[in-house]
RNA sequence: GCGAGUGUGGCGGAACUGGCAGACGCGCCAGACUUAGGAUCUGGUAUCUCCGAUGUGCAGGUUCGAUUCCUGUCACUCGCACCA
């Protein structure tokens, strides 16, 4: 037996396997396709993490085992590799983003093929590549002409660090997700992108798709749909206020109005001398616009505002006269920027009555108003609310809107938490903006046959203090001419966020050579939509439901078969450092995935990372346990020393291998690898103790084993003398009948208790079982001047005696 | 505060639909082979007051029977966070 070197082995393989292509996906094919998908990584200075792998060699577990059922499978990869630590980079080294690009991916890409993973190379793509971008830039200018791309003058949130606007999403706890820094607001035209438009149908067609529970309720929470009404109240200035309320059944209560320090026509009170305080207002509106979302989020422990002197709303219901407000605590982007004040049955409104000692009037009995709001609408019941009173909160917020619809002074409505989607970066390295404006047409889109509009070569790609994109100091590339009327125009300086391109990158796999569309219909037709998507949970409000609301785009126009992008979504936990943190540079708990291939070789890497524990939640690495893994493979290599004739199987093993080929089959399925690999290694002890094997028997268990550990089952296959290559071999069966015992154990449980275990033919009934139950000796002595009150018998399982003495 | 989730040996983790808790692996202990062992192989390994009892974060409940279902509670993780 020659010594198993992963060095030599791994290597040979991975050529071999490229070289006859047999990972390669078949676009004109009758056989049944399966579209197996992890998101592509960001190519990083890095390189690869451990975590990566975990997510990759799942799905390249799942692809393969498909491939061998004999499934025509496309499991691709390619690089999202526009993004700010690359130009970060490229700025502190001097080397541009696009050769910095292209030696990442070559790293990433040489340490991917270290594993193995059975990716259709020939499919690679890259989201900087123009051939590429130019499809982005497409579907940009399509969602442009349908009106859902907009510009708007608006408040973003600016990065004080990377110089750069933000999506709400990335706006993590008042800082920037990606360097931590400090958010500040910053008024700013940008590109917007209408999302909002499909809130509903993201919610609703969450029902069609196969996603792991979490994150549905996820989603759901993101764009936080809630129903209510709008009400209006008049005022003694002559200009109405409406407002946003999930409760208009507390409408009685309602004692006071709250304005947004922001809200619009507050400019026009102050004008037209309405205020009689304006300088106190003025001070708290500058105080309100000088905070950043971090103090906001810091200060909102107690409750600030200024009484607008001079205007008062009168309650529509009770017509008396309430004082306005303003506040920071109510937000101009959500609802009108303007609430009703319930002190009694909303916890920051009972906050805000209690600070300016406003009354708070119960209209919902069943608290102590005076003490806390009482916020249950399960149990209230109304009161102090005219015709309501008596009601139930259900009751109520149902007449109420009849009413207030009736009398012509509110409507029913629904809103949604999900904002616009900011769209404009001020950075170089994305996609330009396929945009012109020219003073007498307007926002003029870039002729789609001049696309792509290329990023132009240059020097200094720093971010300017003023908050332009580097691309606004590029005369030749700013300056043009309008595509409508032929004046002298200028090109959009802004690029797109990372999010564009892997907004839609799963289609272009499908045809990825493709370039007169970005994939032909007849591919999308097959191979939509991906039937297995796995990646991060960390994605699942950002690039999960952009790509959706863009595949969702692209239905409506017409370009692609289906409604939903993903038929199933599933998530992998991280990969923690061997302290149980987080693993990153600063921790110095960081395991580099090259090191552990050196050491161990590819397959050990893969099924420990499969091995670690369940799939879905997160797990501390650990330097020993890998030990144990690659023992498992040493011991499958030494099974060659097992092999003892030509014959067919190995009676004493049927069983077992039967069992394991079941419990395998399954595991992958349901993503338990863990116990999968467990079932084998169980197999492997029960092998080592019958002490041989025949060869189809070790066949068997390298096929099964194969896309766990696909390089040293296919050298044994090879040894084995086995026809072609053990990555596409035919899947293991088990027959059912091989799998049952003739014999079962049950345990006998007195009261509860297992007393005793008796062994039993595998046909015995209810009787027997009880029968032979009592015969044993120790139940016997149990039973001995005991009344058998109660016989419980589980098929297979156990026999309970409950008795009394 | 709201939403989602998790608590099982020294460690990572198993346990189908309520039916023998601790599969599999690590670590540890003992032995074998060795000049040697951080290699390999064999056996053992939840706890205790060890012929018996206890044990799945804690306190209850339902049940013949609960890691699993229900109520309450504590701790931790993740997401959102003044969304009216």
């Amino acid at each position: 037996m020659q010594p198993y070197d992963t060095q030599s082995i791994e290597k040979k393989w991975q050529q071999a396997w490229e070289e006859a292509g047999i990972f390669h996906a078949q676009n004109d094919s009758d056989r049944e396709k399966f579209y197996c998908l992890v998101e592509f990584p960001y190519p990083s200075g890095q390189g690869l993490h451990v975590g990566h792998p975990r997510s990759y060699t799942a799905l390249d577990i799942i692809a393969r085992k498909r491939r061998m059922q004999g499934y025509n499978v496309l499991y691709p990869m390619g690089w999202d590799a526009f993004g700010l630590p690359t130009e970060n980079y490229a700025i502190k080294n001097h080397i541009h983003p696009e050769i910095v690009t292209q030696n990442n991916i070559a790293h990433f890409k040489a340490q991917l093929q270290a594993l193995g993973f059975s990716f259709d190379w020939s499919r690679e793509i890259n989201t900087t590549d123009p051939d590429y971008y130019k499809w982005t830039q497409w579907i940009f200018l399509q969602l442009f002409k349908k009106g859902l791309a907009y510009k708007k003058e608006m408040s973003v949130n600016w990065c004080t660090s990377c110089k750069c606007v933000l999506a709400n999403e990335e706006v993590v706890g008042g800082v920037c997700e990606r360097c931590g820094s400090e958010v500040v607001h910053k008024v700013k035209s940008q590109w917007m992108l209408k999302i909002t438009e499909y809130a509903q149908r993201l919610i609703d067609d969450l029902d069609e798709v196969d996603y792991i529970e979490r994150v549905k309720t996820q989603q759901k929470n993101w764009i936080g749909r809630s129903t209510g009404a709008l009400i209006t109240f008049h005022t003694n200035v002559d200009h109405d206020v409406t407002v946003y309320t999930t409760r208009p059944d507390t409408l009685f209560g309602a004692t006071y109005m709250v304005l947004s320090p922001e809200y619009a026509p507050i400019e026009d009170w102050k004008r037209e001398g309405l205020i009689q305080n304006v300088p106190a207002v003025e001070a708290y509106q500058q105080e309100a616009a000088r905070k950043s979302d971090f103090e906001r989020t810091e200060m909102a422990k107690e409750k600030t505002g200024v009484r607008l002197e001079g205007v008062a709303a009168v309650n529509p219901v009770t017509g008396e006269n309430i004082p306005v407000f303003i506040s920071d605590y109510v937000l101009v982007s959500y609802g009108t920027g303007a609430v009703m004040g319930v002190p009694a049955h909303d916890s920051r409104d009972w906050e805000f009555a209690k600070k300016f000692g406003l009354p708070i009037v119960e209209v919902v009995a069943g608290g102590n108003v005076q003490e806390a709001a009482f916020t249950d609408v399960e149990t209230g019941v109304m009161v102090n609310s005219g015709f309501m009173t008596g009601m139930t909160v259900e009751q109520a917020k149902e007449a109420i809107k009849d009413y207030m619809t009736e009398k012509g002074f509110g409507q029913r409505k629904v809103n949604y938490k999900l904002r616009d989607w900011v769209f404009s970066r001020q950075r170089y390295w994305g996609e330009p903006i396929p945009i012109v404006h020219c003073e007498k047409c307007g926002y003029v889109p870039v002729p789609e046959d001049q696309l792509p509009l290329k990023l132009p070569m240059v020097d200094s790609y720093e971010p300017t203090d003023t908050g332009e994109s580097p691309l606004a100091a590029i005369d030749s590339f700013v300056n043009t001419t309008c595509p409508h009327c032929g004046g002298p125009a200028k090109r959009e300086t802004d690029t797109m966020p990372q999010w564009a391109g892997s907004s839609w990158y799963f289609l272009r796999y499908a045809d990825p050579h493709n370039n007169t569309a970005l994939a032909s219909k007849e591919a999308l037709a097959y191979w939509t939509p991906v039937d297995w998507y796995n990646g991060g949970m960390e994605h699942t409000t950002l690039h999960l439901l952009y790509s959706r609301f863009w595949h969702k785009f692209l239905y409506d126009i017409g370009v692609v078969p289906t409604k939903e992008p993903y038929a199933r979504r599933t998530s992998h936990g991280m990969i923690l450092g061997e302290n149980g943190e987080k693993m990153s540079k600063s921790r110095g708990n960081v395991v580099n995935p090259d090191e552990v291939v050196a050491q161990y070789g590819a397959d050990t890497m893969r099924l420990y990372e499969m091995f670690i524990g369940d799939f879905e939640k997160s797990a501390p690495w650990s330097t020993t346990s890998i030990k144990g893994c690659r023992r498992f493979v040493d011991r499958v290599w030494a099974l060659q020393d097992l092999l003892n004739d030509e014959a067919g199987e190995t009676p004493a093993l049927q069983k077992a291998l039967h069992r394991t080929v079941k419990k395998v089959t399954g595991d992958i399925e349901e993503m338990k690898f863990n116990t999968a690999i467990a079932a084998m290694m169980a197999l492997l002890n029960e092998i080592d103790k019958v002490g041989s094997l025949s060869k189809t028997d070790y066949t068997t268990l390298l096929r099964l084993l194969s896309p766990f550990a696909p390089h040293v089952t296919e050298e044994l296959w090879a040894l084995m003398g086995g026809e072609g290559f053990c990555s596409v071999a035919p899947w293991p069966t088990y027959n059912e009948a091989l799998c049952v015992d003739n014999e079962m154990e049950i345990a006998v449980q007195v009261n509860g208790k297992v007393r005793a275990r008796v062994t039993l033919p595998a046909d015995a009934d209810q009787a027997a079982a009880l029968a032979a139950a009592k015969q044993d000796e120790k139940i016997a002595a149990e039973l001995a001047g005991a009344t058998v009150v109660k016989e419980i018998y589980v098929k297979g399982k156990l026999v309970n005696l409950v008795v009394r003495k």
